[in-house]
DNA sequence: CAAGTTTACCTTTTT
DNA sequence: GGTAAACTTG
């Protein structure tokens, strides 16, 4: 089983003595590594599967992962304990959330209802939305939940933005409603294991070995999360590399990582630095970048494969023709039968991939665009979910405003407001607050309401995928789509309501039967996690951590871009924004196409653009390894490099040539001598 | 007071 | 180039 790892990922499985930090480069096998201790443990150990905790980044990782771990031991590893940080803490708030009063149905408000209700309460408040964005308060409320304290960067004007108070009446809507937030999530598991230490006593004696994947990405609610179901000196194993950390605008904190040992005094480390997956001159363009860095451990990949491997960098006068490169190379590659599996356009912000959608139609190409408005976030899957979760929380008012106006049924916005805020200020859950205020109704209110409370008939009786079937048929949300839409967009959102059944049907053969965990779980779900096998992916660098491919086209490295502006006055910003950057070089295997235009759109305006600065970083120890080199050419004779713009057989040479003086040439009527 | 129409605002990155 | 708030109409 161990026969195809190297020395130090051997070591790495064998030792499970304590804790153990494996500082793992990209590509050096950091998912066998996991994967292999985690078999060895159920083989060789006899460690029953359920004494296992692997948590990973995304639920689509853990997904591999656990493919991959019944690959090596079959049926034996099919209890463990796998998931994300969020869906681990769901499990045990389910099981214990009652000790905290949480209600047994308690649902997850995603990111985008948070915003919704944020903005109700400003206006509640009567703060100016405009002034005081509700996002702003977003972030204020997530970094506050994720640090447990304030943090310096809460501006001075803290005060008139009545933090507390909004803080409060979110906490209060959020309670009333019975819901929780994505912050909540980890905050409450790590309150309820301090308050309750059988129960932290309980999971530590349960998880006997605990495995912890992108460590560099943990924040310090998740740290503490670990430290208080690990021991000090417990067996858990945290993989991740310094180099590749990019969540630190989320409360990721760099320094869990390189002061692992503060928190697990005996932690051994080990080092993986042989890189298996990239082309030499891949490799040596990540780590020429990286070395940029300053704050870092400091490592330098060693390539172990036998390729060389291609880096290009084109340059574009637009996003247009930058696009329709892509997807003319794309075309080609297809063409020589590389699957499509192993090409992926990055890009910086989603917002750019709409032209290379465009281009890729153009040509055929089929293709997914991963994140962004995922799934789960799109108008028509809210709108049905709504109705489910209302069904299955009738606190939730958030809610019953998506649902009662889906679709329009005679009750508009002053009417639900009224009766959204008579069910708050009562403390009443939806069904009641109808009944009680029924009698301030019109009849034709009335009958509508009645209509509405009419499409949740029998659903307790049905599984979540009749459900859904049983509430579209019943609000026929077909004709309301073709009402408001033209024939294609209706039904492609019809597709995709069809596309929530197929999901609630495999998810109940997946054993996830009560409403309110299929809710969770597609709330849980983002769209990185979303199925795109035998398509060319599209996707922001952030979601591509992890994985790897062939072909990868880096894009829109421009100034301001990538890196963003607001990045580029701060120091430490701009190295996240390196870090990003190879990790975006890293994903590639064999050729590797770094993009940047002259001129991009933005909001339908033209902005000029410099190149990124990572381009130079890149091209300068290039440059100098060619500068100065003699050339030949069959007209000019002989010259010395003075410059070289772009790369590959297209770039353009600036030669200052014995007998001609200075010109610029293509690289391809050059010979290097 | 509800539904339809126009304007404003926007763009980091995500569990 | 898309959505949600603001505005207008019936």
């Amino acid at each position: 089983m161990l026969t195809d790892l190297n020395p130090t990922q051997r070591e790495a499985v064998l030792y499970n003595e304590g804790p153990l930090l494996v500082i793992a480069g990209a590509g050096t096998g950091k998912t066998k590594v996991i994967t292999n201790k985690i078999a060895y443990l159920i083989k060789e150990l006899g460690i029953p599967s359920e004494n296992i905790l692997a948590v990973t980044f995304t639920n689509k990782a853990a997904d591999e992962m656990l493919k991959r771990v019944t690959l090596l031991v079959g049926k034996a590893g099919k209890g463990i304990w796998i998931g994300t940080f969020h869906s681990i803490a769901l499990k045990m708030l389910r099981r214990d959330g009652h000790l905290l009063d949480l209600p047994a149905n308690f649902s997850v408000i995603d990111q985008d209802d948070r915003l919704g209700l944020l903005r109700d309460i400003l206006k509640n408040l009567n703060i100016d939305s405009k002034k005081y964005p509700p996002k702003i308060y977003l972030n204020l409320i997530s970094n506050y939940k994720n640090t447990l304290e304030f943090v310096d960067e809460i501006p001075l004007t803290f005060e008139e933005y009545k933090f507390d108070e909004v803080f409060k009446m979110y906490q209060y809507a959020l309670k009333s409603m019975a819901v929780v937030d994505f912050d909540d999530m980890l905050s409450l598991v790590v309150r309820l294991l301090k308050r309750n230490p059988e129960l932290k006593y309980f999971y530590r004696d349960l998880f006997k070995y605990v495995l912890v994947d992108e460590f560099q990405d943990t924040n310090s609610i998740q740290l503490e999360f670990l430290t208080n179901i690990v021991d000090k000196d417990g067996k858990i194993t945290a993989v991740g590399d310094d180099d590749q950390s990019i969540y630190g605008w989320r409360g990721a904190e760099i320094k869990n990582i390189l002061n692992f040992e503060t928190y697990f005094p005996n932690t051994k480390v080990i080092k993986l630095v042989d890189n298996y997956r990239s082309g030499f001159n891949i490799l040596d363009t990540a780590n020429r970048l990286i070395a940029n860095n300053k704050y870092r451990k400091g490592k330098d990949l060693r390539p172990f494969k036998d390729a060389t491997g291609e880096v290009f960098v084109h340059r574009f006068e637009n996003e247009i023709e930058e696009a329709q490169f892509v997807a003319n190379k794309i075309s080609d590659l297809l063409a020589k039968g590389i699957s499509p599996d192993e090409i992926a356009i990055l890009y910086r912000a989603n917002a750019q991939s709409r032209n290379f959608e465009v281009e890729l139609n153009k040509m055929g190409i089929h293709f997914k665009v991963l994140g962004g408005v995922g799934f789960y976030g799109r108008r028509e899957i809210k709108d049905i979910l709504a109705y489910l979760r209302l069904f299955s929380n009738p606190y939730d008012i958030q809610s019953f405003k998506r649902a009662i106006k889906v679709p329009h049924r005679g009750v508009g916005d002053v009417t639900v407001e009224k009766i959204a805020q008579f069910a708050m200020d009562n403390g009443l859950n939806i069904w009641t607050a109808l009944k009680e205020f029924s009698s301030q109704f019109s009849p034709k209110v009335r009958s509508a309401i009645d209509g509405f409370i009419a499409v949740f008939d029998g659903l307790e009786e049905v599984s979540v995928s009749e459900m859904i079937k049983n509430i579209v048929e019943r609000i026929d949300y077909e004709s309301f789509l073709n009402q408001y839409e033209d024939q294609f967009e209706a039904e492609k959102r019809m597709d995709n309501v069809n596309e929530l059944v197929n999901a609630a049907v495999q998810l109940e053969e997946q054993g996830v039967l009560t409403l309110a965990d299929f809710l969770a779980t597609t709330t849980l779900q983002t769209s990185s996690d979303e199925d795109a096998d035998g398509f060319v992916r599209l996707m922001t660098i952030h979601s591509a951590k992890g994985l790897e491919f062939d072909t990868v086209f880096l894009t829109g490295l421009e100034e301001g871009v990538f890196p963003l502006y607001r990045a580029m006055e701060n120091e430490w910003e701009m190295e996240e924004e390196r870090r990003l950057c190879y990790v975006g070089i890293t994903r590639s295997k064999e050729r590797l196409f770094i993009t940047h235009v002259d001129r991009r759109l933005f909001y339908g305006k033209a902005q000029f653009l410099k190149p990124s600065p990572f381009i130079f970083e890149i091209k300068s120890m290039f440059d100098k390894k060619r500068t100065e080199e003699k050339v030949f050419h069959e007209k000019f004779g002989e010259g010395k490099v003075l410059k070289i713009e772009g790369s590959g057989e297209d770039a353009r040479v600036t030669v200052n040539f014995q007998r001609y003086g200075y010109k610029t040439i293509i690289a391809k009527f050059l010979k290097f001598v």
